[in-house]
DNA sequence: GCGACAG
DNA sequence: ATCTTGTCGC
């Protein structure tokens, strides 16, 4: 399955029109298969922007190990990149790239973790939600800063977190998922609930900021790692 | 009109 | 995100 070029070669008035209408089909509660693989999803740029390079990370979920997990398989997807950073339009520059490492994946994972927001978002869409839908799989936003939503400070040890609100509703949590660091700003995407979304993601947790699917994925899009 | 603003 | 060296701390 190929992404419609249409689909994400839109203005930005368009494109937040489309944010707005998608989110309505998003999935709030928990609608997992028992999860036996769990994806990192993260883009990287290169040629002083001009390339995207999306990295997906595999890794088998095994309770008895973790969160130290083994990893299956990791893709990393090239092509040009389609359009400029704008706040609150992340899926649109990141989700095409992204699906082309998912493509080459042999496995399909039961859960995804995105580096970004989920619903945490001026319109209920951050990338991980939107690529959620797209994919139909249950996703996490784990974010490393905020886009939307207040919340009050969070204690500083490791576990500890506030939700993340926009007006009433809750929109995500702000965890600290290491000591003496900032936290970090998980969302549910689709398929999933905000406390399930924090189970996984302190289940995943090593000792380090970020859980361990993201942060992989995170190494391997950026130029950090080999090439 | 003036800030804020994932990656 | 990316441009970039060393440096402080567990």
């Amino acid at each position: 399955m190929s992404a419609p070029l249409h689909e994400w070669n839109l203005a930005p008035r368009e494109a937040r029109a489309l944010q707005t209408q998608l989110a309505k089909g998003l999935e709030l509660s928990d609608r997992l298969a028992p999860v036996k693989h769990i994806a990192g999803v993260d883009i990287g740029f290169e040629d002083g922007g001009e390339t995207t390079r999306a990295a997906v990370v595999l890794l088998e979920w095994d309770p008895a190990t973790a969160p130290s997990l083994n990893v299956v398989e990791q893709m990393v997807h090239r092509e040009p990149t389609r359009m400029p950073y704008i706040p609150g339009l992340l899926s649109f520059r990141e989700i095409p790239a992204a699906l082309g490492a998912f493509e080459k994946l042999s496995v399909s994972p039961e859960l995804v973790m995105v580096d970004g927001q989920g619903i945490a978002h001026p319109r209920r869409l951050g990338v991980a939600a939107h690529l959620g839908l797209w994919l139909d799989l249950p996703t996490i936003g784990i974010a490393k800063s905020r886009l939307y939503g207040k919340h009050a400070e969070v204690g500083e040890q490791r576990g500890d977190w506030v939700p993340l609100y926009a007006g009433q509703e809750t929109i995500g949590a702000v965890l600290r998922s290491r000591a003496k660091v900032k936290p970090v700003y998980v969302s549910p995407g689709h398929r999933i609930t905000l406390e399930t979304s924090l189970n996984w993601v302190m289940r995943c947790l090593g000792r380090t900021k970020l859980p361990e699917p993201t942060r992989l994925a995170d190494r391997l899009a950026s130029r950090r790692d080999q090439r």
